[in-house]
DNA sequence: AAGTTATGTGTAACCGATTACACATAGTTT
DNA sequence: AAACTATGTGTAATCGGTTACACATAACTT
């Protein structure tokens, strides 16, 4: 493979100028302009990512952790990062972390070695005290889902209070006199506030009782459970909100089987607008942005790398509710 | 953060014997050992991998290329392999091809010019021309479901012919007598596979005829269509196979908007045992052992980075039968 | 006792880029 | 005409490691 050398020798002139030609800063004349770009074409001559790296600090490389890419809500979000990655130039290393905050801390070593430029993380149990060696070195974070204000980290999150008010006022307008609850882990902000927004605008009813909001977590298999726990303290119910789409899913499978009709006896919406258009019926949801998410977290990584100032450091985005079949029919 | 050179300073000993101690190769005295372990602990000194990689021409990365990580077989296989990757101390990045040829070639370039130690691509456009680069730059491949024989390539992939017939005589036993096909791309040689497979069991019986197999593309909206265009034109069929689970879902959510009851009426049956747990009726499939192809695909590229020799270039995994809910009640 | 072999260490070149600095020349100001 | 400024280029240090090679000493062989 062909380096800087093999090209200025060739070229006729010094390494700097064609570094500089590469790198586009500094003065090079239209003779050596010419001259550099006829040899980096004969050579296929592509400069070595990694030299370049050692000396210029940079790496054109960004981490990203996630809980678990096999949770179908991440590979939209992993998917939206690679896009806009790409478009800056930039590869995205993949980090599954189950949620283990040992292994969370490994891979933090290991991006901070490999000398990522940035690193965008999505996790429960990240804590404040984990980023204080990327702080040391610079390395600018964006946090998905987890709120904690600190300079050089950026938040981005979701109204999961509007959304879960959203889902509730949706099923009562269309007509649910006892809507059922599935809550995600009470150990996950997201979580507890779509449970407080589903609150909010049930307590006041005349049908809420705490025993309507079952305790789960955010799996298919845990929303079945629940569902099946639900419908069995609670025969009438009529409307049910899942804190997430995959427990959404379990209890749309748990009424299947319990020979509960979706929406007609029971109407079911989820949150989270992952795509599932093998669920029959289809899922109402209240959806999150989440390709926006993804590139925003890159937009903003990518300012945050270039130093760029005025940055918001906590940025909320909407909700907005998707109707589909299992409430609308 | 402190260098090699610190760490030598502080230890009262030159650079090399510090590395010498990194890499476990060449003699290191006792005392020496010690002095530098000690320097290392005080200042949390860890080797810069950039640097590294620069003189030492490994970079502990390896690619993934996948055409899209959000058809749900890719999690599966890229968790298989980061798990994998981890263990041997290696990094993943992850490429989204979009089975588009061009961007395929741009990224095998980035990868190439980042120095990944290896590349596991699962693709299905990609051709042997494709990977010359690599080749010349001596970087090997291991190819997942598309085999074409090489020096330095190895593929692995099931026996997805065995799987067609499999699939078809599962039917045929549970008393099938007219059983459709959603296809996938003909474009694809495993798809092919699966449908010969089918072929070779069904094509003696009394009831078969071509038009029971429906062309589609791998998607639960193909699937879906198909199903329904395969509805319209033999309302008798009481089987369906279709050539991967996603099709096979879209076939459950149109036969389940036909009325028909799987699996009473029809049964189904997909190809793939991606985790669909959030279908009802469960889908019965021939289940490749996808985190085992994940798992291996990143054992072999280790070992062909280390040049061990005597490495298989075609292994072929089998493929078993998971009777679940669409076939057998 | 001389010749090997094993053990242990340091110097310096090298990996392939970036960039500070020195220097030269041409074009503008005063 | 002297003094600047803008343009253009090359030398060499630097990034933080690895490793070939030279050299020294201790431990075995015969």
């Amino acid at each position: 493979m062909a380096t800087i050398k093999d090209v200025s020798k060739l070229a006729g002139v010094s390494v700097a100028t064609v570094s500089r030609y590469l790198n586009k800063n500094g003065y090079v004349s239209k003779e050596a302009e010419l001259a550099i770009a006829e040899v980096i074409e004969k050579l296929n001559y592509r400069p070595n990512t990694i030299a370049r790296s050692l000396a210029g600090k940079k790496t054109a490389t960004v981490g990203l952790m996630v809980p678990d890419i096999l949770n179908p809500f991440f590979p939209e979000l992993a998917r939206a990062i690679e896009d806009a990655a790409n478009t800056y130039g930039y590869t995205v290393m993949l980090c599954n972390t189950d949620n283990d905050p040992a292994k969370e801390q490994r891979y933090i070593e290991t991006l901070l070695h490999k000398q990522v430029d940035g690193i965008i993380i999505s996790s429960y149990t990240i804590q404040p005290g984990h980023l204080s060696g990327l702080q040391k070195a610079g390395i600018p974070v964006v946090l998905l889902d987890n709120v904690f204000s600190s300079d050089s980290v950026v938040s981005l999150t979701v109204e999961n209070k509007r959304g879960g008010e959203l889902a509730a006022e949706h099923l009562l307008e269309l007509g649910c006199r006892k809507i059922a609850h599935i809550c995600g882990p009470l150990s996950i902000t997201s979580s507890r506030d779509r449970t407080a927004g589903f609150e909010a605008v049930s307590a006041g009813t005349d049908w809420f009782t705490p025993s309507l909001i079952g305790y789960s977590d955010f799996t298919v298999s845990g929303g079945y459970r629940t569902m099946k726990k639900l419908l069995a303290d609670h025969p009438d119910l009529d409307g049910v909100f899942a804190s997430n789409d995959l427990m959404a899913a379990g209890a749309l499978k748990a009424l299947s089987e319990a020979g509960r009709c979706v929406p007609e006896d029971v109407k079911v919406i989820g949150f989270d607008g992952i795509g599932l258009e093998m669920l029959s019926p289809e899922l109402s949801t209240i959806a999150q942005p989440i390709y926006e998410l993804g590139k925003t977290a890159m937009d903003v990584l990518v300012a945050l790398i270039g130093k760029e100032t005025g940055i918001e450091t906590d940025q909320v985005f909407p909700v907005t509710l998707t109707a589909k079949q299992s409430t609308v029919g």
